[in-house]
RNA sequence: GCCGGUGUAGCUCAGUUGGCCAGAGCAGCUGAUUUGUAAUCAGCAGGCCGGGGGUUCGAAUCCCUCCACCGGCUCCA
């Protein structure tokens, strides 16, 4: 007998070689329904896998991370034997589970593709496969068995893979006729996967290497009830709807021109009031903790950029140089403004008392990004950037790094971006070619980081080999509205810049000492955060940001002079309103300015203009009555207190 | 940049196997109506069918090429 140790701490007694499944049909046969996948110790077993030794062990069902995963790696697995059998002659790279669903790359053979027209074979392929109930068998395999089995086959790949396992820890997964290179864990059979959605195919380098093979990638997601796929497709629809590109459109906040450029945004009048705002906000917050504005031209010579390591990092794959009539005249468009700062740091002599200084520019920068990777407002080529650089002490580099997390949370407080995750980028110790600087100072830059967050019980992720090129850089990430993880504020600490441009302060000591540098953007660009803030808020803004606040109806055109007075008034209260004075009803007039996102409709009409009042109506809160003009200004000024008074 | 897809009026979309002057709804303009809480009615105008080249008696429709956009991959100072 083993003993067996559950999540409550409870433990039971069953035979050796018990499996978690009739565990699970031991407590209660119900839970055996449910349960896909279950940890044994610190490992994932399939459900029918033998446990052999006592062990502590969870059971997981469809709500857990790793029940979903096994679930969605098995639908990989019977996909790709689906796709073995539509398609002879076809050969399997990986194919993992991912956040929502699986994918699986495959190699068509030459000139042979999939495409969406496809779509509904593989699925029923699929569908009839997994009616089969068939088995998903494990069994361990030596690496000379498993090079020769997949060998004789042509799976390069997976010979591939292979050969860069140790040997004594291979598994081979088996269901029908398909069998894989796999780690498991995986389903007791098919028959768990009652739903599928084969959702794009792409093309995918071969283990992320632009330079290798690019293999057919097909996304897909199962479900283990149909009526759940069903409100998966629903919810993708919705994420439709607050596509920043759809609402930047309708709500005309911002365009883009084929003349003009690709990747090249065009602000609308209402987009750029709205960024306005923001830049406004961030300025009054700036101020408050010591950010001295400063402003830089749009280009710089190439020598610049040389200096500052970004020409020999970036310079090929730039928008080319500027050549002028002089002789050897070279200009680079910016792509970065942090060599325009440390020129504006080195304008005369520091004295210690003097840091640290704080920089600020909204400074509009241009890159030469690959056209694939162009997308709405979140990826383009000329932006502008929430710029600053504090050049400070080393003694004083935690303290400032603290106070930039502070602005970071106190804005996204502010809008409410109440999901994100902080991101510590470090640079990968097996790849210094990457890096400009010293061991030393990226160790020094590291921990800098690393020690403030902790202060400041900064819940944070550690990633190596993200770093930039100068610097490790602490990330503020959230989601756009289809899944999608967008780097919004980003805080970069830099011993190596100072260098370069050999900046320096004089000291206590009457000695000269180099300045560290804090490169930070709270919003990231202005672009990538008002497409963020456009899917986090569906279109609908808040009050204090939004372009019109308040919209003016009349009931027939004899009101309209009434409703000039109104919004008159209103302007002059500092409350952003317009008329809608068209010959329509009332009911049109409600139901466009609605689908305009409006916060608030006055409706104007015999009885307003007689009591001199507005009839309000709230945005998706429908009619609050009426109320005088003096009463519905005091009412949005509140509002917007209210809204920043953090 | 790479793989796959898409491109018809300002927007959303129809356009059968190539065949008469390329269609609809919304938006726009003109007029009627003077409206009380999510779409009033009528008329008018609007398109080099993404650009270029080709096949054909004939191309929005077939082929080539370029451009832009969409989904990924790679990249992201």
């Amino acid at each position: 007998m083993i003993k067996i140790t559950l999540p409550d701490n409870s433990t039971r007694e069953y035979p050796k070689g018990i499996t978690g499944l009739e565990i699970a049909n031991n407590i209660s046969p119900r839970l055996a329904k449910e349960v896909l996948s279950v940890t044994v110790n610190n490992d994932l077993f399939d459900l029918t896998r033998p446990i052999n030794n006592d062990a502590s062990i969870k059971l997981h069902k469809w709500d857990d991370e790793e029940g979903k995963h096994a679930f969605w790696h098995s639908s990989a697995h019977l996909m790709a034997e689906a796709l073995q059998e539509l398609y002879p002659g076809i050969k399997f790279g990986i194919g993992p589970a991912i956040e929502n669903g699986f994918y699986y790359d495959v190699d068509l053979g030459d000139g042979k593709t999939i495409t969406d027209t496809d779509f509904i074979t593989i699925e029923n392929k699929i569908m009839e496969l997994a009616s089969t109930k068939a088995e998903y068998q494990r069994s361990e395999v030596s690496k000379k068995d498993a090079i020769d089995f997949f060998g004789g086959r042509q799976e390069t790949y997976k010979v591939e893979l292979i050969n860069d396992l140790e040997d004594g820890s291979i598994s081979f997964y088996k269901q029908g006729n398909f069998t894989d290179l796999c780690r498991g864990p995986h389903l007791p059979n098919t028959s768990f996967i009652k739903a599928v959605k084969i959702l794009s195919v792409a093309g995918a380098y071969w283990r992320g290497d632009e330079k290798r093979k690019q293999l057919t990638r097909v996304y897909g997601i199962t479900f283990p009830k149909k009526s759940m796929l069903d409100e998966y497709l629903v919810l993708l629809e919705e994420a439709k709807k607050r596509d920043h590109r759809k609402l930047g459109k309708e709500l005309e906040l911002f365009a883009f021109s084929q003349r003009v450029g690709q990747g090249l945004p065009l602000w609308l009048p209402k987009g750029a009031m709205l960024r306005e705002r923001l830049e406004n906000f961030l300025k009054r917050v700036q101020r408050a903790y010591g950010y001295e504005p400063v402003i830089t031209p749009h280009i710089g010579q190439k020598e610049l950029y040389v200096t500052s390591g970004h020409y020999a990092k970036y310079g090929a794959d730039s928008f080319q140089p500027i050549h002028t009539p002089a002789e050897g005249e070279e200009f680079l468009l910016k792509p970065m403004n942090c060599p325009h700062h440390c020129e504006i740091f080195k304008v005369k002599p520091r004295s210690y008392k003097d840091l640290p200084v704080r920089f600020a520019e909204f400074g509009t920068v241009y890159r030469y990004e690959q056209s694939g990777e162009l997308h709405g407002l979140t990826r383009v080529r000329g932006f502008t950037q929430d710029d600053a650089h504090i050049f400070c002490r080393p003694d004083q580099l935690k303290e400032e790094f603290i106070k930039v997390i502070d602005i970071v949370l106190y804005i996204f407080k502010t809008l409410e971006f109440n999901e994100f995750t902080a991101q510590i980028s470090l640079r990968d110790p097996n790849n210094n070619e990457k890096y400009i600087g010293s061991d030393e100072n990226w160790e020094k830059a590291e921990s800098a980081i690393i020690e403030a967050c902790n202060e400041k019980g900064l819940e944070t992720v550690v990633v190596t080999g993200e770093a930039a090129f100068y610097g490790p850089k602490l990330d503020f990430m959230v989601r756009d509205a289809i899944g999608r993880k967008w780097q919004l504020g980003t805080i970069q600490v830099d011993y190596n810049l100072p260098e370069r441009f050999e900046l320096e302060y004089i000291g206590s000591d009457d000695k000269r000492h180099r300045p560290v540098m804090i490169h930070r953007a709270p919003f990231g660009s202005m672009e990538r955060f008002v497409a963020v803030l456009i899917e986090h808020t569906g279109g609908k803004f808040p009050l204090w940001l939004t372009p019109d606040q308040a919209v003016v109806l009349p009931i027939s055109e004899k009101y309209n002079e009434f409703a000039q007075k109104v919004s008159d008034f209103l302007n002059n209260s500092d409350i952003r309103t317009a008329i809608d004075d068209r010959n329509e009803k009332i009911g049109r007039k409600i139901r466009d300015n609605e689908l305009k996102r409006i916060p608030y409709l006055l409706i104007v009409g015999e009885k307003e203009m007689e009591s001199n009042s507005v009839s309000v109506r709230k945005q998706g809160d429908g009619d609050k009555g009426s109320m005088s003009m003096e009463a519905f200004a005091d009412l949005v000024t509140k509002e917007v207190e209210e809204l920043t008074k953090y």
